[in-house]
DNA sequence: CATTTAGTTTAGAACTATTATAAATTAGTT
DNA sequence: AACTAATTTATAATAGTTCTAAACTAAATG
């Protein structure tokens, strides 16, 4: 409720009509104190049980799309079969837990910066991503 | 033709009966001077257009998976809406061509080893990758 | 070498995530 | 208040992948 009239100015600054479906979502992912990672599923399940209101899984789809086009959200590719999306739009790695498939972010201390000495002749560079992996350290004694 | 008693061994040495269709798909994964990166669609037409036995979409997902679980083939995830696969199973980084949507491989002196300072509490790394994505140098200039 | 059995292949159904569609609704404008 | 264009919605459609159960085949056994 609090950050309302920040949203709407947020959306409008981005030719987004600030609806109510899109209002919700935002007070659902920007209103917080910690940034987070989620998927399409998480974000629907999470409106439809702490709201009475329902938002279509299409409007959920467009909404989470116009914002990571519109630079709200950060997309990050871990495995083809979901997309996760961050709420945390800077630079930034991750570690992946293989046991609980989370993601975490990853601080400056605890990788550093990825040295690219030689580029594709006539390509900019767009985005540099790390994915470390990691898993439970008696994983493979079997 | 000429290397088909080594993938027949290599496949014994895992577990796998070497079959007819088995023994194909290494033929057109393998039987090559460089490696190459692929998504399943590309390998079953690559198949069916170059050889006149068709193998089945699901066998070449389970003969691709069970490859990828051997550790022949490394699954490198870009988007979600596809997987792709590497022949190239050694440590190595890549590039992908936003404009061409094409996999590259980086070599060891294009992109510096990742300095990991602090890892996960009792977890074990089991991978680290860069993907540094790359597109057209006049791509947002309209 | 015939028989058995366990692994493999297959076509097609089923499933899951995502996108498209077209009608109903809503926001902002005139 | 009426109009226009954007948005939402339920639902259908699509794409990639996995499941299923029957048919087939490789290897093991007698």
């Amino acid at each position: 409720m609090l950050k309302n009239s920040e949203f709407v100015s947020k959306l409008r600054n981005s030719g987004l009509r600030p609806t109510k479906q899109r209002l919700k979502i935002c007070e659902v992912l920007f209103n917080r104190d910690k940034t987070f990672h989620f998927t399409i599923n998480d974000l629907a399940k999470n409106i439809s049980k702490n709201f009475n209101e329902k938002i279509s899984l299409a409007t959920i789809y467009n909404t989470v799309h116009a914002f990571k086009d519109k630079g709200y959200l950060k997309e990050i590719t871990i495995s083809s079969d979901k997309s996760y999306f961050d709420t945390n739009i800077t630079k930034h790695h991750h570690f992946y837990d293989e046991d609980t498939n989370l993601l975490i972010d990853c601080n400056d201390n605890e990788i550093g910066k990825v040295n690219i000495k030689n580029n594709i002749t006539g390509k900019k560079i767009s985005s540099v991503e790390v994915l470390v992996r990691v898993a439970s350290d008696n994983q493979n004694q079997n």
